[in-house]
DNA sequence: GCAAGGTC
């Protein structure tokens, strides 16, 4: 039997497909899927892993010998050769952690280990624990073995631990590495002719990223961590590509901080071109607005020179009008980077975009979603995938117009890669198919496909020159003239800027100027989709690992918002590394590592040295960041109070601040004086965020609620206040009490205690009834009854337009209506 | 309790 391995379960069964003479039958081995088929009269077997089957960590311990000197020890008890320098302090011998008898304990997190963790030995331990059961059941009946992982350092590297742990099992079979860049039948035929051995160096190269990335990731993240213990659950990690990443957000905001704002001043006129003299009405379908020539005054006595020769004009002379015609070309195919990006300017964070994708890739709607690919492959059939998705109502009309309109051509990117297409539509879907976040994504991938097939967008730019008394006025207008792809991707369009029909030479009423004083703005922050882009552009990460390291900082709390500003311990992380241990700080570290791994994979130098290289390095930065730890942990907790703090606290003078409640996980306001002061406020549902301004009523600090789904507001803390009272409203009468023959009132208020909102029955303490209500928007009581189970129907008035709903949670009507829902909607039945 | 890289 022969076995073929490869990355992922998707690539089994289309090597299956594409060599089985007989068609492939899907079994299982355990619980892996494996697919069963015959080449010449041979059984053949493939198998998927799950990317990565191996990790590596730290083995637990590192020993010291008075014969021998420094061992590594692995969990089988095996002594590793760590490249321990000679001068390295034996640990004192205490039964003490971190340094046990043995050695030094390499699992605990304390300081006093760092050193020896630098230099600790490194074990590949299993991670796909049932894959590698599968793997290695398959492997002992094998005659031989293939390896079909991704043709790249990575996926050399997968299939060197698959194979390694074949060898376990099976010392015998030869082996063979099959490299293909696409899953089509001459591709794959030709690399299961035409099979290589394994390039060992290759996966070398990806194993020293492997331990690199380990060995600085977790010295210095337990070294952020314990300088400034904050509990558990309050890691301050760094890696060789989030920190980084993060610096160039910290690097922007300082640049933000820096600039110093100029003043300059703008000047606009009212024409109108339905008259020959001012001043008119001003909003007629001809008047329109154009700014002085000069679009930036800098001396605001210019400015005012300038008004002062338009005052008490009445016209303005047409002095030029220029059209020109611009192309703008066609975009190229989407690749996971530009998709993220695309994705963010629509509202979607690129994390989220990469799950959704995901999924849409699994059911079968979307290509593969990882690709650095821009140029669709001639083996892609275009006309087929247009024709698939025409069923679309929206796309229908406008497939039909490209198909007719000769054979497709298709726009090609800047980065061609073999590996997979760039991102397509494979299947039709309509928003009846997919819940709303799913086609919202799945609508911008497919009109992205079919504006990749069409022409270029026309725009007529228009430019009228104006005279008044002098001044020189330009306004300018673009419109539409051909819609070209357009007409199918409207993202990112600018709305058309008609101008009204002028001649050269003619004179059209002006309705006077005015001047508006403006400052330069800094630069902007990043979107997380730019943030994304640059990341690319530094060589940071890679297309599968962007969106979440991204989502890494913020869980981490070092930024928050989007675009993405830097929290002041985010700030403090990158000038503590930055003052002590600035490699990891820099893009240039993953530069540096991905010369070392083309060196290693041409065999120049082994991964050893490589890794010893770079533990020698840390070893210095860690030499540089110990003595400095005083300071280091000061600058983080300083950090870490101010994005905490809100104001003062009334009662003590200290500082309140935002805390999480251990016991609820919920947020609440604390004051810094606790347990000597017990000043505490509750806290809405939301992302909370202090605001500088205090309450304009009663002087005390705000902070900004952002509520699921709903806009921000700013609210006083202290529930007493008035600006946070509400009126209890009478919404009907109680159901259960009139049951009993009593005639109870229920009354909507908020609880001050809890801020929870809800509708209680007035004689609560014997009937019980509660209805629990949104946090937000006004009550309005309804006469109308709920047909279902007799409670009071109220209105929910919220900035998101009124809605009418039974305020029971018990109601049986509910159950019904979920009933009517569910099944109907893919998102809906996923959760 | 760490990283980054695959993939679900």
């Amino acid at each position: 039997m022969k076995l073929v391995v490869t990355e992922k379960n998707d690539a089994a069964v289309k090597i299956a497909d594409l060599l089985g003479a007989t068609k492939p039958k899907a079994d299982k081995v355990f619980n892996t899927p494996v697919y069963r088929f015959e080449v010449e009269g041979e059984e053949w077997v493939t198998i998927g892993l799950r990317g990565h089957i191996l990790e590596p960590d730290f083995a637990p311990s590192l020993i010291y010998k008075k014969r021998g000197g420094w061992e590594g020890v692995t969990a089988e008890g095996e002594a590793l050769p760590a490249a321990v320098p000679a001068d390295l302090p034996k640990p004192p011998f205490k039964k003490k952690k971190p340094f046990t008898a043995d050695g030094v304990d390499l699992k605990g997190w304390k300081m006093e280990a760092l050193p020896y963790l630098v230099y600790a030995p490194i074990e590949k331990l299993p991670k796909e624990k049932d894959i590698i059961r599968s793997l290695k059941n398959l492997a002992k009946k094998a005659d031989s073995i293939v390896i079909a992982t991704d043709f790249d350092r990575e996926g050399e590297l997968i299939g060197s631990d698959a194979l390694a742990c074949c060898r376990q099992v099976n010392e015998t079979a030869p082996v063979s590495r099959a490299r293909y860049s696409a899953f089509t039948k001459p591709e794959i035929t030709h690399a299961f002719a035409n099979l290589v051995p394994m390039d060992d160096d290759l996966a070398s190269a990806g194993a020293s990223r492997q331990d690199i990335d380990l060995i600085w990731g977790a010295v210095l993240t337990r070294y952020l961590t314990l300088v400034k213990f904050a509990g558990y659950g309050n890691v301050r990690s760094s890696g060789r590509v989030q920190t980084p990443t993060l610096a160039i957000i910290v690097e922007r905001e300082r640049e933000r901080m820096a600039f110093v704002p100029e003043d300059y001043w703008v000047i606009r006129g009212a024409f109108d071109a339905g008259a020959a003299a001012g001043p008119t009405a001003g909003d007629g379908p001809e008047a329109f607005e154009a700014p002085h020539a000069t679009a930036r005054f800098k001396v605001e006595a210019e400015a005012d020179a300038a008004m002062a020769h338009v005052e008490g004009a009445v016209s303005a002379k047409v002095t030029a009008v220029e059209k020109k015609r611009r192309k703008v070309p066609a975009p190229v195919p989407f690749n996971t980077t530009s998709l993220m990006a695309a994705a963010s300017a629509e509202g979607i964070s690129p994390a989220r975009c990469m799950r959704i994708a995901e999924s849409l890739y699994m059911d079968g709607y979307i290509s593969y979603p990882r690709v650095d690919n821009t140029v669709y492959p001639d083996s892609l059939d275009l006309a087929e995938v247009v024709n698939a998705i025409a069923g679309n109502p929206a796309y229908g009309p406008y497939c039909k117009e490209l198909l007719a309109a000769g054979p497709l051509k298709a726009t090609r990117g800047k980065t061609e890669t073999t590996d997979h297409p760039p991102i397509y539509p494979t299947a039709k879907a309509t928003p009846d198919d997919l819940s709303a976040a799913d086609y919202k994504l799945y609508n911008l991938i497919a009109r992205r496909f079919l504006a990749t097939l069409s022409g270029p967008a026309t725009v007529e730019g228009t430019k009228v020159t104006l005279d008044v008394a002098g001044e020189p006025f330009v306004a300018k207008g673009d419109v539409l003239a051909e819609p070209g792809f357009r007409a199918i991707y409207p993202y990112g369009l600018k709305k058309d800027e008609q101008l009204p029909a002028m001649a050269e030479g003619a004179t059209i009423a002006f309705n006077g100027a005015t001047c508006t004083k403006k400052q330069t703005e800094p630069p902007a922050r990043y979107s997380q989709g730019k943030l994304v882009q640059e990341m690319e552009k530094l060589g940071l990460g890679t297309k599968s690992t962007r969106a979440s390291i991204i989502e890494r900082l913020y869980q981490v709390k070092y930024v928050q918002n989007d675009p993405i500003e830097p929290s002041q311990l985010g700030i403090a992380v990158i000038e503590a590394l930055d003052k002590f241990a600035p490699h990891i700080t820099h893009a240039e570290m993953t530069a540096e590592l991905e010369h070392s791994m083309d060196r290693i994979a041409e065999g120049e130098v082994t991964k050893a040295e490589v890794v010893d290289k770079s533990r020698q390095l840390l070893s210095e930065q860690l030499e540089s960041l110990m003595p400095h730890s005083e300071e280091v942990a000061e600058a983080l907790s300083d950090a870490v109070a101010a994005d905490a703090y809100v104001g003062p606290c009334p009662k003590c003078g200290k500082d309140l601040q935002l805390r999480a409640s251990h016991k609820t996980k919920s947020m609440f306001i604390g004051c810094a004086g606790w347990p000597d002061c017990d000043v505490t406020y509750p806290l809405p549902k939301g992302k909370i965020e202090a605001v500088p301004e205090k309450c304009p009523t009663c002087g005390m600090p705000q902070v900004k609620v952002t509520a699921f789904r709903s806009k921000p507001r700013v609210q006083c803390i202290d529930p007493n206040c008035p600006t946070n009272q509400e009126p209890e409203v009478v919404v009907g009468k109680c159901p259960a009490c009139a049951e009993r023959g009593l005639d109870k009132q229920l009354i909507a208020r908020r609880n001050p205690r809890t801020l929870k909102r809800s509708i209680t029955c007035e004689n609560f303490d014997e009937c019980q009834t509660r209805y629990p209500l949104p946090q937000y928007g006004d009550i309005i009581p309804t006469e109308e009854v709920c047909e279902h189970c007799g409670a009071p129907m109220v209105v929910i008035k919220t900035a998101r337009g009124p809605w009418k709903l039974c305020p029971n949670f018990d109601c049986p009507g509910k159950e019904e209506e979920e009933k009517a829902k569910g099944g109907a909607r893919r998102g809906a039945k996923r959760k």
